[in-house]
RNA sequence: GGCUCGAUAGCUCAGUCGGUAGAGCAGAGGAUUGAAAAUCCUCGUGUCGGCGGUUCGAAUCCGUCUCGAGCCA
């Protein structure tokens, strides 16, 4: 069986996890886009001593910082490791707050063409207008299904169109096809207010943790993926003497709220996921009844 | 004390010849099938600083007061 524990980030997700970790005799699998990489562990709050103390965690740190990443590479990886926690009996609980990256997990991607960087690079240079014009002609049904408005998925839907030589509701299955079997989720939330300050203090948290010594001692080109790191543009800048320390971190701050509010926003249409309200509440305490929870949920059926 | 400029959305500001106001940012909501910490979409009523006057009609013109910035004493 497998365990999924989701929500938005600075939200206690890695206390949790480990503390079930713990608990259970289980091992923790990193379900997050950025804390897979190698090199940025205080800018990407992958879990410190303590929770690393209290059981393994795999696949955090685990991908050069040189690398892109997608959700089918992820689902790979990840599917590898929690295949090997399985054949040790133990449980395998994923954590973290990269939505796509879970769903590709626990249900699977469609067939389609894989990410093909050099198109891809050839594609951003394009304006939309052409994209769309260029998608339409090989693809006239896509309008249907692609937000045209959105460059990102017009060059995907290109992408997909012109290497499969098919139309892309031809190639997408519905994610209603559903959970893969023995997959159980959580979905831990928060206060708005009080998910905010515990943003706005693991920032300063971060400072003082030496996230600046961290971000000088990165190489100068990183992949596609990685430079999109949240705060990643702003330390620099910092380091390069181009933008005050406070405001950095206000910068910081402010895109990580964001950030938040649109993971809440997909986890809550993941109803397969049972929420739990983490406000005001123990990690310790939070772990023992999900623990509970899980347990009968499973006698269940 | 005198003169000049300014005061409009949470912030920065636009507002034509008088016809009861709108951008950016912030914020909120939503979407999401190999870039996802990505990318995109939607959402703007506010004593137009106060009071009075002119006018059919004032953010706009006039007077006055308050506050702020600057200059001169």
């Amino acid at each position: 069986m497998l365990l999924v524990i989701a929500g938005p980030t600075a939200c206690g997700k890695s206390a949790v996890a480990a503390a079930l970790a713990r608990l259970t005799g289980g091992e923790v699998v990193c379900a997050d886009a950025f804390q897979l990489y190698a090199g940025m562990p205080i800018l990407t709050a992958q879990p410190g001593p303590e929770e690393l103390r209290a059981a393994p965690h795999h696949l955090y740190g685990s991908v050069p910082l040189t690398e892109d990443m997608d959700a089918a590479r992820y689902a790979r990886m990840a599917g590898e490791v929690i295949t090997g926690i399985q054949a040790r009996g133990r449980l395998a609980i994923v954590t973290g707050g990269s939505g796509l990256y879970i769903k590709a997990l626990t249900h699977g991607l469609s067939p389609l063409p894989p990410a093909d960087s050099a198109l891809r690079a050839a594609l951003e240079a394009l304006p939309l207008e052409e994209l769309t014009a260029r998608l339409l002609a090989i693809d006239p049904m896509a309008a249907a299904t692609v937000n045209l408005r959105n460059p990102r998925y017009v060059q995907r839907a290109l992408e997909i169109a012109t290497l499969s030589g098919r139309p892309v509701a031809d190639l997408k299955t519905s994610f209603a096809a559903g959970l893969r079997p023995g997959i159980h989720g959580i979905y831990l939330h928060r206060e708005r207010a009080e998910l905010y300050e515990r943003i706005n203090r693991r920032t300063h948290e971060m400072m003082t943790a030496g996230v600046l010594d961290e971000i000088r001692a990165l190489p100068p080109a990183l992949s596609r993926t990685a430079q999109k790191t949240i705060g990643l543009q702003e330390l620099r800048r910092t380091l390069a003497g181009g933008m005050p320390v406070a405001e950095a971190i206000s910068a910081i701050q402010q895109t990580t709220r964001r950030y938040a509010k649109r993971q809440t926003t997909w986890f809550r249409r993941e109803t397969w996921m049972w929420p739990v309200d983490a406000s005001g509440r123990r990690s310790g305490e939070m772990a023992l009844s999900i623990e509970r929870e899980v347990r009968s949920q499973i006698k269940g059926p």
